[in-house]
DNA sequence: ATGAAAGCGCTAACAG
DNA sequence: CTGTTAGCGCTTTCAT
């Protein structure tokens, strides 16, 4: 059997009250504490975190949803939600969802009756789905906002503006997007940046959307090459590894054929080949902030309060990018 | 306030035991199993599993603990046990140690309090420390052995044989072989496999150790260029993905003037430049086991038992590998 | 500053 | 088959 207050009490000779409050910061003589503290470890006391919740009312764990881990993108946000946590010694459930939506839904009904809070990856549920799962008071959304629920996102319409502007300074006017899944937030953050350059000296070529994978951008590559585009913007990181590789395969050199830029610099850009050029949003960071927002950590700002956290985002210039064909 | 057994007793007419038992399958008659069920459905009744681990004694959570989420091998692992989780309705907390023996441990000590059992990723930390951290009786080891804890791993030994095999096949007489972390039962296992070549008609070159890394990869690279090698078997798929982006990078024409095999087959290996040949190992599927041993789900074995499980692996052979040069 | 006692929500005897 | 009762381990009144 496992260690218990009634354990150290006895051990300690004092009542299991006095054992309480000297290990949660009650008031207690020093030199009692000292003792109680001392025999606590002695005895390798854990505190059943179930018993406590039961009485306090908090678990000390929260819940983490993600479509899929397997994607680098929600792999950094978990490794800023989990090192944020053990730092302030918080459990993590992780929930993968593997896509579904209503595996979505279904996971936001157990773990909101389990945890203290939600941190909810949620790119493909509906607004309303979520605002009728979601306890607005402890969940936050991370990277995609709903009106009615606290979120962390990255500032998607500026990154998006800083790799058009990035292009258009290396000489490209005429710039091709591979678009993602239609309806969802991250899509139409992006267009508005796009947006932003309507009437200028340059052309945004849509090439229409594709999943948002590594075969989406093999796919988007023969469209690519099919404009009169000399450098093309992806949807994400994922698209343009696929986009590199079709376009490699088509013996289209990056970058002097075509400049390729990504999206959301994760840690395979550095990888590729050539490495790419990217728009760097915070994920991990936007973990670590949903995180202080559910327990009240975040200074003034509370998930409670309805908190809408915006992070900016930084272009990374590598080698995917370079001066249009002459 | 949250629906209790309480509110569902009082609105069904019926006591709080016999909700209890209609809930969780006691002897209740079908009538009354029935009406509670409906009642209880009819409130958003949930369960605390909390107070009911109390009691039980299980607290149907279990724990994952791994080195660090952003590499793709855990990732996959993690995919696979959370996948599984889901089936059996069981919470998983998870726990990236980014990559630190200490905190590892100190996940151990944490979690074996508030879980039913622990799936433990660790390839750093000594045998001895396992051992004393984790109970045997609720730890499964994964992708990794030590005696006296339960585990399941790949078949490393005859991984590396298929690996080498191919390449002889294929006409490679000197093989280059790039090292991880030395003294890892990883390591070892690879060089088990290796070893059964001796005294052959091929040479293995061991060209040392370098970090498990895309990084490890690239320092390799000039490394393997300088050795009389036509071949080269990697640690593992990142250290063959940074081996190509060196050798891209000198000018070395995969497979014409090198062959490069990886090992682990994560997700990645495809997405290369060329396409990865690559000896794959059932991350997802070792994790889904380890959860059942854990549960006492697989079969006749548990690991309270000491069980050890070994999954087979299978060379994908993509492009990456091919003849010697003439 | 300390102890006794009352529960948190649930399940498992124990009666009926 | 069902209701009553006693806790699981802990915190928190309420006394002292």
């Amino acid at each position: 059997m496992r260690t218990t207050v009634q354990d150290v009490a006895r051990a300690a000779g004092v009542s299991v009250s006095t054992v309480s409050r000297a290990l949660t910061g009650g008031s207690v003589s020093p030199a009692t504490r000292e003792a109680v503290v001392a025999v606590a470890h002695r005895l390798g006391y854990q505190p059943n975190r179930a018993a406590r919740g039961l009485i306090t009312g908090r678990t000390g764990n929260l819940g983490l949803i993600v479509p899929d881990l397997r994607n680098p993108f929600f792999a950094d946000v978990a490794k800023g939600v989990t090192a944020r946590a053990r730092a302030v010694d918080c459990g993590v459930f992780i929930s993968d969802t593997d896509e579904d939506p209503v595996a979505e839904l279904e996971a936001i009904a157990t773990l909101r009756h389990n945890t203290d809070g939600i941190l909810l990856c949620s790119p493909r549920a509906k607004d309303a789905e979520l605002l009728a799962a979601a306890d607005p008071q402890n969940t936050v959304l991370l990277h995609r906002r709903v009106p009615g629920l606290s979120s962390v996102v990255a500032d998607i319409v500026d990154g998006t503006r800083q790799a058009v502007q990035h292009l258009r300074a290396l000489g490209h006017r005429r710039i091709a997007y591979v678009s993602g899944p239609e309806d969802s937030w991250a899509t139409r953050q992006r267009l508005a940046g796009l947006a932003t350059f309507d009437g200028d000296d340059l052309e945004i070529l849509p090439i229409g959307s594709v999943a948002p994978t590594f075969d989406g951008g093999v796919l988007a590559g023969d469209l690519v090459l099919a404009a009169p585009a000399t450098a093309v913007l992806a949807y994400n990181d994922l698209v343009a590894m696929g986009l590199l590789h079709r376009l490699a395969a088509r013996g289209a050199v990056v970058p002097d054929r075509l400049s390729v830029v990504g999206y959301d610099d994760v840690s395979l850009a550095g990888m590729s080949h050539p490495p790419l050029t990217s728009v760097s949003v915070p994920k991990d960071r936007a973990g670590a902030i949903g995180l202080d927002l559910l327990l009240g950590r975040a200074g003034s700002m509370t998930a409670a309060q309805g908190a809408e956290v915006i992070l900016p985002t930084t272009l990374v210039v590598r080698a995917s990018s370079g001066e249009p064909p002459a």
